[in-house]
DNA sequence: ATAGGGTTAG
């Protein structure tokens, strides 16, 4: 017999076996869970929840404590012709029991002791496994003792087990577990369901998920667990699905409300954010810090201004506390909302010893243009004794590329690694050769797409593609063309004004025909302005608002004006999967000018009247 | 298992 650890090591450590820790918190309940008490007629199968050997095999009174013996109802002087058999956890339990069935034919007691494993520690096995990093293990662990054992599992093995699947994201582990569950009637048990639940959303699987939905909407008088599922839908971006189930809450709480805010922003379905919000202060609860950044984001990313002041307002009116993640989300969403003044003004009088804080402010100023305030801002920031981190940069050598400010972008692209030991991530590279690009150094820029330690991404490939395109490179804007994955329409248009602009029309006209045949449909335009607290969306052509007429009319009357005074419409420069006919119609009825119209139509002479978009505008 | 929710980024 050949064990590391020998039988009488375990033995004497008390400890080894009650003491340890593992042992203890599963403890006495564990024993019996299985059912199954000593009954002094079978070959006993110890598991210890304790690294080591497969124990060999012995006799018991040299192998257990005396309380032990108790738990188990164990005689207190083993016979001496009963075979034991000592298993540790982090061990193959198929050997264990191939040794003990080789011992007992050669005892020849096989007879007289019935193959009938006592599994006091099953769970503790399961979980040791599982917590020394082998899932798959505890997984192979349980299926040996299903067939050697008459052991019974519980809800706790259960528990044990889908973690375990959650470990190595084993899908077929999982179903099959599920199909158990089901047998053994544990769908009852909440706290199986809501790891099974969890185990279907990481892995994508809604329809499966969605089964265990009227198990749990059951109990969602808790509202705990409509909050699981709340969040495991957002999760994967099934907003419909959470918000069904939020609507059907009976018991809403503040978590309810903010998960729902937060995820539907995270999502961009900015409108729904802010309705949330809003009948989350109609409802008579007080939104928290929680409810305000997130809320923040939406109006941050749908440029609501009014909204976002409003919630600001409120804020200030509940006195909440600010923290680093409120006051990032503030000064997010005066930046984006495009008033870099409002947002410089707040970060003077917050806090600011965080640095998500300066993060939020240096990419603010970034995506101005204002390049050397961001410069100025990063220099304050150090010397007030705060650690950029990797987000700094990233908003840094943005503020770089956006200002054509090369030297400083390079200066700190290589302080980035040298001072602050920072490895440059993809974004890093990203902002680089985009600086890089941008300024016309496109050899440069590629050379470093070349020789960075990270694999070049489309993002990457796009910002030198979209310079060839300006610089009419087209030799390299080929290259990039070979190495980009088309995904985006704009790939295609990039790549084909490419080739326009070198004459070379047949090729130009190939990407077309490329595009069409896969299918890949010019990415939609969406507009929207706020009005009051209301947003209103608007895509190319579109009918739909109830002010349609209106609109339009306002719309004629602005481009007959424009002709009037001389304006000629840029034909060529829409998009060629459009027919020619829709072309100049089009062109009028483009998302931002309906957006415009319609802001003239509702607002008083000299109001200002700002339109965001998703894309960019076209010349 | 008495849990669960938040900002900034090429």
């Amino acid at each position: 017999m050949t064990s590391s650890v020998h039988p009488h090591e375990v033995v004497d450590g008390e400890r080894h076996l009650l003491g340890h820790d593992e042992v203890e918190e599963v403890g006495i309940d564990e024993v019996g869970g299985d059912g199954i008490k000593w009954d002094g007629s079978h070959v006993a199968v110890l598991a210890v929840a304790e690294g080591g050997d497969v124990g060999s095999v012995g006799h018991v009174n040299g192998a257990m404590s005396t309380s032990m013996k108790k738990h188990l109802a164990l005689p207190m002087e083993w016979p001496p012709h009963v075979p034991f058999i000592a298993v540790y956890a982090g061990h193959d339990l198929v050997i264990a029991f191939e040794k003990l069935i080789c011992t007992m034919s050669y005892t020849n007691c096989l007879r007289r002791y019935p193959v009938r494993a006592i599994f006091p520690y099953t769970n503790a096995i399961l979980r040791a496994s599982l917590e020394k990093g082998s899932p798959e293990k505890s997984l192979t662990d349980y299926n040996s003792m299903l067939r050697f054992t008459a052991f019974c599992p519980d809800y706790r093995t259960y528990v044990l087990l889908l973690k375990a699947c959650a470990k190595c994201s084993n899908i077929y582990a999982i179903m099959e577990i599920h199909s158990q569950l089901v047998k053994l009637g544990l769908l009852s048990n909440q706290r199986i369901v809501t790891h099974l639940f969890k185990l279907y959303i990481d892995h994508g699987r809604v329809m499966e998920a969605c089964k265990l939905f009227w198990l749990m909407l059951e109990w969602s008088a808790e509202p705990f667990y409509g909050n699981l599922m709340l969040m495991g839908f957002l999760k994967c971006g099934q907003i419909d699905k959470a918000y069904q189930i939020f609507k059907r809450m009976p018991v809403k709480d503040l978590v309810s409300w903010n998960s729902m805010i937060a995820g539907t922003a995270r999502n961009s379905c900015l409108k729904d954010a802010m309705n949330i919000f809003s009948k989350l202060v109609n409802s008579g609860l007080v939104p928290d810090g929680f409810s305000f950044s997130s809320v923040l984001s939406a109006c941050a990313q749908a440029g609501a201004r009014c909204y976002g002041m409003w919630v600001h307002q409120l804020m200030a009116e509940l006195g909440l506390e600010m923290n680093h993640i409120l006051s990032s989300s503030l000064v997010d969403m005066y930046a984006k909302c495009g008033r870099i003044d409002v947002a410089i003004g707040i970060f003077k009088t917050i806090k600011r010893n965080h640095v998500s804080v300066w993060n939020t402010m240096i990419g603010g100023l970034a995506a101005h243009g204002l390049g050397s305030d961001a410069v100025m801002f990063f220099r304050e920031m150090e010397s007030e004794g705060l650690v950029p981190d990797g987000v700094t940069f990233v908003a840094l050598l943005t503020a770089c590329s956006h200002s054509g400010m090369v030297e400083e972008a390079r200066q700190y692209f290589e302080a980035m690694t040298t001072k602050y030991s920072i490895t440059p991530r993809i974004e890093h590279y990203g902002a680089m050769v985009d600086t890089l690009s941008r300024a016309g150094l496109l050899d440069e820029a590629y050379d470093l797409v070349k020789t960075m330690n990270v694999k070049p991404d489309a993002v990457i490939w796009r910002a030198l593609l979209s310079a060839c395109c300006r610089y009419r490179q087209t030799k390299l804007g080929e290259i990039t063309v070979k190495e980009i994955a088309f995904q985006g329409s704009g790939d295609y248009t990039l790549l084909s004004n490419i080739y326009s602009s070198a004459n070379r029309w047949e090729d130009s006209e190939e990407v077309w025909k490329e595009r069409k045949k896969k299918g890949i449909r010019k990415s939609k335009g969406l507009s929207w302005v706020e009005l009051g607290r209301s947003t209103h969306e608007f895509k190319a052509g579109d009918r739909s608002h109830p002010d349609t007429d209106g609109i339009y009319k306002v719309l004629h009357r602005l481009s007959n004006k424009a002709k009037s005074e001389g304006y000629i419409p840029l034909t060529e420069l829409v998009s060629k999967d459009v027919s020619e006919e829709e072309r100049e119609e089009n062109l009028t009825v483009h998302s931002e000018k309906l957006a415009v119209a319609y802001s003239i139509l509702k607002t008083m002479p000299r109001t200002e009247i700002m339109v965001s978009k998703n894309l960019q505008t076209c010349q």
